[in-house]
DNA sequence: CTCCAGGTACACTGATCGGTGAAGTTGCTC
DNA sequence: GAGCAACTTCACCGATCAGTGTACCTGGAG
């Protein structure tokens, strides 16, 4: 029986504080950089609670990007159903892009993630891969939705906008969103015309 | 006098091997996770002969990033050279990031380095940002080439269009490099008209 | 009163990390 | 033949790595 992320939801006090910790110290300063030490020191929590809650730093790591995309999925989610008409709602991703990083962003945690990992043997990575196969079916549902001919075509145009636009962030500030966006409302006007 | 990249051409036969080896297993596995000694052992050259060229593991990974940086630009000077059309010039770097990362690619060395990295002090930070303001100032040369109206604004889209073909062959194949290449098509026949 | 889950305190393991010191070998050049 | 650059061999350093063993404390539920 591998093992597999948690359930962030059904989380001890004491493993929501490390869950936490973890989550800044693995974004901000790299997965491999930290060590299962500086996780429980910034928590609080005890390295011997951090073993008996979560088994390894790997399950550790795969529950921190399940969390992750738990939260960003809920966010988007909200987002999404404030806005109703078709062609707007296939730039609610890059508009929720803008809100959750702000500015100071340090790209996607999954890609991030993955950069790290040597093989696909790790717990998180099956979260990263359901991760994206979600975010480009979400995109091909929205543009179905707005009538696009290839809604397939056109959602994975918009994954590589949506994804470039994190990864652009760094290098080129929070303008890079907006221009993706623009680009987006581009390319979907020539998808379904006018 | 902080530490910072040696010069990928002048370097020693040894150092050579070192950095080839380097070169793979920084890419492919990730830079935090490889060691010294896994460098070592792979090229056949002694961590000594090692340390005696490159100082330190830091300024050998900003080696990796410089040399890496060097290679891809001469392959898209040569491929450039060959185009004529200034439209078609501008879609110039996403034919060679399918000719560079043919389908199984990891991502961009550059971005998933610069997730590795806690703070900018690592003397490769400064070889990954003047990649990506090249990049990006290559982008805008050709715009300007092409007569965009903006360029600098045609130059950010295809920044992150680019970025996210790189991101997302990990996930949906080789297929999301011919996705950004004609979503790329069509942003720059919006911003150049017809 | 007892049981038990959640957590603390702390010492400890073997392995690996980045990096060094010292002596020796080879081959080219002045 | 002296000098030197490139490289090898090998032992070694302190620090950190992920992970464990054991004993103990606390509060709520049966």
């Amino acid at each position: 029986m591998k093992a597999t992320a948690l359930d962030p939801e059904t989380l001890t006090p004491g493993a929501r504080r490390i869950l936490d910790a973890a989550s800044d110290l693995f974004y901000r300063r790299g997965i491999t950089a930290v060590g299962v030490d500086a996780v429980s020191d910034a928590s609080g929590v005890t390295k011997r609670t951090l073993y008996d809650r979560f088994g390894s730093k790997d399950v550790l790591v795969a529950t921190y990007l399940l969390d992750r995309d738990r939260r960003w999925r809920e966010l988007f989610e909200r987002r999404l159903a404030e806005v109703g008409d078709p062609r707007d709602r296939l730039l609610v991703p890059f508009r929720v892009l803008g809100e959750w990083s702000g500015g100071n962003s340090r790209g996607c945690a999954f890609i991030n993630a993955l950069a790290e990992m040597a093989d696909d043997a790790h717990p998180g990575y099956d979260v990263i891969i359901a991760e994206k196969v979600w975010l480009r079916g979400c995109f091909a549902a929205l543009a179905h939705e707005a009538g696009a001919e290839h809604p397939d075509s056109l959602a994975l145009q918009l994954v590589c906008l949506h994804e470039g636009a994190l990864a652009a962030v760094r290098v080129a500030g929070a303008g890079a969103v907006d221009a993706a966006e623009a680009a987006a409302r581009t390319i979907t006007a020539a998808a379904l015309g006018g």
